[in-house]
DNA sequence: TTGCTTTATATGTATAAACATAATATCCGT
DNA sequence: ACGGATATTATGTTTATACATATAAAGCAA
């Protein structure tokens, strides 16, 4: 090895990533700093840079001025997840979208979501119940609180024939939120919407937008 | 606006996600090039490119050569998740961390995790339950496969004193998992080990690591 | 020793310039 | 009008150079 032609940021970095993996370079050691490397490789320092900079963002090398670069002793896994709209996850399927909504109405929302929603006061919000069905079966059941105060226009909008989902992302200008996964037991209500058993396990996603307003969807997978 | 002062990546990158968030640049239309943004933000080409490909990667902006930039119409929402190693989270949250090794025996895997693993013919693995506590409380149950074949040095390891997340970590040069989520209830057998409620809900994430060798971890949260 | 200041150094960023690559647009012959 | 070759163009990458910044380490003083 120690080859001559390594000249593209990806070709440097898979020779990086190669000597992580077969321990060339082991856990908690340092590498050499960019400039031998870069040197080592015939090529620029900027490229190696490119390099080892996307590494470190994934985990698997801690960078430090000064100090150096190091592999990740306890290489945090890092998972990119994609949520799509969920009419997209079920079209790409090849199944068949169907939308429902099941309420939709003002209301004071209960001590939780007002707790993360950051709201003082008895503030009314708009309250979105409704379930998004693959090939006539249920697949996503949403539950959705919107503080009308912060979304204009959101009154004008018809959920009944474009899910609150989809009409947020063309509507909103939203960036940054606030996901959590957990699981739950189906109680009796969800049992009946989503056409389970009571007790079947339901996978849950919390999600909040951070523009103003704020979203609980709960999801069963 | 218009601001001649934007001069380093991240204020690009600043500027650029407030005039999608403010609709400037709306959801499906081109946005200028980089070019002449360098030259409206005072900077250089390079520059704008590092900031709109950072944006371009999380999914906000679309980038084909020729055909320019344009805001994403669908921003499928990404999140990176951290994975950490289960000790560090426990010990992070302030709790005492506990292990328990409950199994260890070489057996032949079921058939789910034999295809998953890829394994044609009767090949005996290597089968770890074991439990990891937070302040004395059963907080994750780790059912785990591992093929001894891939995996050298694996039964000079002694799992009952470090948990096999934390030696493969230390040992196995690994790159490249497959996880998914899921949900289920609590069965007779998790229930009883886990100290909860037979019918609750469970958290349950199975992993697997490509290298050779595969995990299935179930993790309840 | 302890704490502060200075220095050296590795990474981080910015720039201009050049070339590579993908892919749309255009032109042209049929 | 159609299909295929060609030109044009926006992004992608590499390079050398320069400077910025964090910070470990060394030096120094109380």
């Amino acid at each position: 090895m120690t080859a001559s032609g390594l000249r593209n940021w990806q070709t440097v970095q898979e020779e990086v990533l190669r000597r992580i993996q077969q321990r060339q370079w082991k856990p908690g050691e340092l590498i050499p700093n960019e400039e031998d490397l870069a040197r080592e490789f015939g090529c620029a320092r900027a490229t190696v840079n490119r390099a080892l900079r996307e590494i470190a963002e994934s985990g698997l090398l801690e960078r430090r001025r000064k100090a150096g670069t190091r592999v990740a002793l306890s290489p945090v896994r890092k998972a990119t997840i994609a949520i799509p709209v969920i009419r997209r996850e079920i079209e790409g399927k090849g199944l068949d979208y169907g939308y429902l909504l099941l309420q939709s109405e003002e209301a004071l929302p209960p001590a939780g979501i007002r707790a993360r929603m950051n709201l003082s006061a008895n503030v009314p919000l708009l309250h979105l119940v409704c379930l998004h069905m693959a090939d006539g079966r249920p697949y996503v059941f949403e539950d959705r609180w919107i503080n009308p105060a912060h979304i204009p226009g959101v009154h004008a909008a018809d959920f009944a024939v474009q899910s609150p989902n989809e009409w947020l992302v063309a509507h909103i200008p939203f960036e940054g939120g606030d996901i959590s996964f957990s699981a739950m037991a189906a109680g009796d209500r969800e049992a009946e919407i989503l056409a389970c058993k009571t007790g079947e396990g339901l996978f849950v996603i919390d999600r909040s937008t951070w523009n103003q307003e704020q979203v609980i969807t709960s999801v069963r997978l």
